[in-house]
DNA sequence: ACGGAAACGCTACACTGTTGCAACTACCAA
DNA sequence: TTGGTAGTTGCAACAGTGTAGCGTTTCCGT
């Protein structure tokens, strides 16, 4: 008993989840609105937390599977969090090279959308480069305060 | 019978560990000199098969230790792979601030010396920065001839 | 409504790293 | 050289993150 609400997030999720060739699914809804509605990167365990705190139970491996998938279809992109924890966020194609900042207190990551890495590469011969990932670590305001 | 050679390096490592006010002990020397010899970023596991290979059987947990002692003397320092897994690289002091290449095929990873992450930061109020990780992913030589 | 492929939800597992604690040993001092 | 002792080790057990296998369920085109 799926009851369909017109929340736009909602229909503009299953949209982008079907328009991949992916099949609509409780566990891909919840995880893609849930990210939408977040907007910062979320670890896979905040990501559980959030759902659960919103009364809906997704099993661990569900949610990896998941992820991997909004991954493989470009709809989130994953990141190292320096923690070895892995986090996601839906992908903006317009800022997709951005750099992030990691508070080594809470382990929070913000994205930095603004802020264009402009490093001058040069790579030894024969290294071919795909992608880079600029990382801040620090402290955020809040852990900051106390 | 731990036959004293006049290895320059075996020296310098055990005068190293002691100037840090530490205890010159069989791993820490082992760890160290591999380290020194290797020259590039090694995990954890990397090393102890190095030390297996030239016959040294080390605890796992010793060398987490000892990396960690390594790593809180500012002897070496670590870094995250984007694998979740941690490596550690002898430090130079005058390259503290430096890149790393990191192959996601075989997982190797490069210090990129001479490269200067020059970039402009703009961090919202209230954020302060410590450091700064930039790590290029793509293949390396080895891995794209093939 | 139906059938089959895709996705789920278990359980079990692998890997990385940490904690607790008794036994050992490198180092200092007598 | 010989203790004494604090710093280290080695073992076992544990915690967190992520994957593999596989039977069951569910989405979705027909």
């Amino acid at each position: 008993m799926t009851k369909i609400t017109h929340a736009p997030a909602e229909s503009m999720a299953s949209a982008l989840i079907a328009a991949h060739g992916g099949r609509v699914t409780r566990t891909r809804l919840a995880v893609l609105e849930t990210l939408q509605a977040e907007g910062q990167p979320m670890s896979h365990d905040e990501l559980a937390a959030a759902l659960v705190e919103q009364g809906e139970h997704h099993d661990r491996v569900t949610l990896y599977r998941a992820l991997d998938w909004l991954v493989e279809q470009g709809i989130a992109h994953r990141m190292a969090g320096g923690d070895r924890v892995w986090r996601f966020a839906v992908a903006r194609p317009e800022a997709h090279q951005h750099a992030h900042f990691h508070c080594d207190h809470c382990g929070q990551v913000l994205c930095l959308e603004n802020l264009l890495p402009s490093f001058a590469i040069a790579l030894p011969a024969g290294y071919r480069m795909d992608r880079a990932e600029l990382t801040l670590h620090g402290t955020c305001p809040n852990c900051a305060g106390r």
